[in-house]
DNA sequence: CGTTCCCATGAACGATCGTTCGAGAGGGCA
DNA sequence: TGCCCTCTCGAACGATCGTTCATGGGAACG
C-alpha cells in the first residue's frame, strides 16, 4: 500500500525533525539540518511536507492530540475528583517523559508558529486548560474552598509539569510514576491541604 | 562624563532588545530590528556590542545577577526557614513581574547562548538552584522529613516560577504579591503539610 | 586655526536561509 | 515496447542574515 509508506515516511521524519527542533530550537534549525538528520535530499522533503512552518506544526498538533486522546481515555470511567486529577497528571507526565522531544517543542516553539497554525494549537491548549480547570473545581465542589485561586493554581501546575524537559532525564534513576506522584501530592497538599496518606514517597536526596 | 553617557546608552539599548527578544524571539530578531526599535542606525549598534551573542549574554547576565542580589539582600537578617523560602519566592516573583522581558528572555532564551557565554550563565543557575536547596534542607530540618524528593521539589517550584510569562499580566488584577503568598502556600503545603494559617486568600473565579 | 577622539552612519560583504524547478530513476500497466 | 505515476535529487533563486569598513560630523583641546 504506497499512500502507507509515505504515511509511515512522514511520520519517521516528523520524529527525526523533532529530535532537531528540541535540540538546536525551531529558528536555529535549517531545512539542510533536517535532511541530513532524516537522510533525504533538501528538495526530498517538500515532498512530504509544504513548508517548514507546517513541519512544526504537523508535530505540535499531533502531539498535542495524542495528549489530549490519551487524557479523555484515562478519564473515561474516573468519577472521583482526586482520582481524576492524578490520571491527568499521570497521563500528562506520561506522554512528556516518553515524547520529550515532541513535547519540549510543544511547550517551548509555542510561538514559533504563526497564522491559522498558532491559532489551531492555541484553541487545543485552550481546551485542555479548560479540562483543568474544570476537574479543580470538581475538586473544591467535594473538599471545600481551595486554599488560592483557580487559575493560578491551573498555570502553577502546568508550571511545574511542563518544565520537566529543562532537568528531567526519562532514563535516570526518578521513575515517571513517581514523579506524577510527587506533583500530585505536591499540588493536592497546597491546593485543599490533602495530607499524605498511603506508603510515603522515597527520600533520597538531592543530586 | 561621557564614559556615564556610554553606560547609560547602553543599558537603554539593553532593555530595548530585551523587549524584541522577548515578543520575538531571539533567533527570529534581526539587529536590523534591535536598530528600529533602539532608534540606532545598524552599524551603530556594534559601537556598544561586540556581537548579537553577547547582547543577549549581557541582558541574561546582568537580569540574573540582579535576582541573585536581591536575593541575597532579602535573606541577609531572616533565620527561619519558612520564612526564608517566603522571601525567595517574594524576589523571584517581584523581579520576574518588573522586569517581564528580561526575565523571559533569561528563561526561555538560555539554549540560544554558547561557548564562555553559556557556561558563564549556567553556572550562575548553578549556584542559585543550589541557593534554594539549601533553603529547603533548613525546612526538613526544622519541620522534619519533607512529602517528596529534594530535587523534584526544587524543579516543581521553579517550575510555577519560571512559567509564569506564559500567563502572567503584571498589569491586570492578580497582585505579586497575592501570586507570591500563592505559590509559597501552594508549595509548603504539599512539600511539608503546612497548613493555611493567617487570612485565607481571594477565591476569585477563574478568568 | 589644526588635531584628536567619540559617536554614528550608508553601503557593502560573504554566508546561509527557505523554497522552487526541471530532470530523471524505477516500477506498474497497457 | 511505450506511457504514467511516485518518489528523489542537484542546482539554483532571491531574500535576509550578522558583521565590517571607510567615512564624516562635531565637540574638546592645544
Amino acid at each position: 500500500m504506497a499512500n502507507a509508506d509515505r504515511s509511515h515516511k512522514l511520520d519517521a521524519l516528523l520524529a527525526d525533525a523533532a529530535r532537531v527542533f528540541a535540540q538546536r530550537g525551531y529558528h536555529r534549525t535549517s531545512m539542510r539540518d533536517l535532511a541530513k538528520a532524516s537522510g533525504v535530499s533538501l528538495a526530498g522533503l517538500y515532498y512530504y511536507v509544504q513548508s517548514k512552518d507546517e513541519l512544526l506544526y504537523l508535530i505540535q498538533t499531533r502531539s498535542f492530540d495524542a495528549v489530549v486522546a490519551g487524557m479523555h481515555e484515562r478519564l473515561a470511567s474516573v468519577k472521583d475528583p482526586i482520582e481524576r486529577l492524578g490520571r491527568f497528571i499521570e497521563n500528562h507526565l506520561d506522554y512528556f517523559a516518553s515524547h520529550m522531544a515532541e513535547m519540549k517543542v510543544l511547550s517551548h516553539e509555542a510561538e514559533a508558529l504563526t497564522g491559522d497554525y498558532l491559532h489551531d494549537v492555541n484553541e487545543k491548549k485552550r481546551e485542555y486548560t479548560r479540562a483543568l480547570m474544570d476537574i479543580l473545581a470538581g475538586i473544591e465542589k467535594t473538599h471545600g474552598p481551595a486554599h488560592l485561586n483557580r487559575r493560578v493554581a491551573t498555570y502553577s501546575l502546568f508550571g511545574m509539569m511542563n518544565w520537566i524537559y529543562n532537568w528531567y532525564d526519562p532514563l535516570g534513576d526518578l521513575g515517571v510514576e513517581t514523579l506524577a506522584q510527587s506533583v500530585s501530592r505536591l499540588f493536592l497538599g497546597g491546593y485543599i491541604g490533602l495530607p499524605v496518606t498511603e506508603g510515603s514517597l522515597p527520600h533520597a536526596s538531592s543530586g
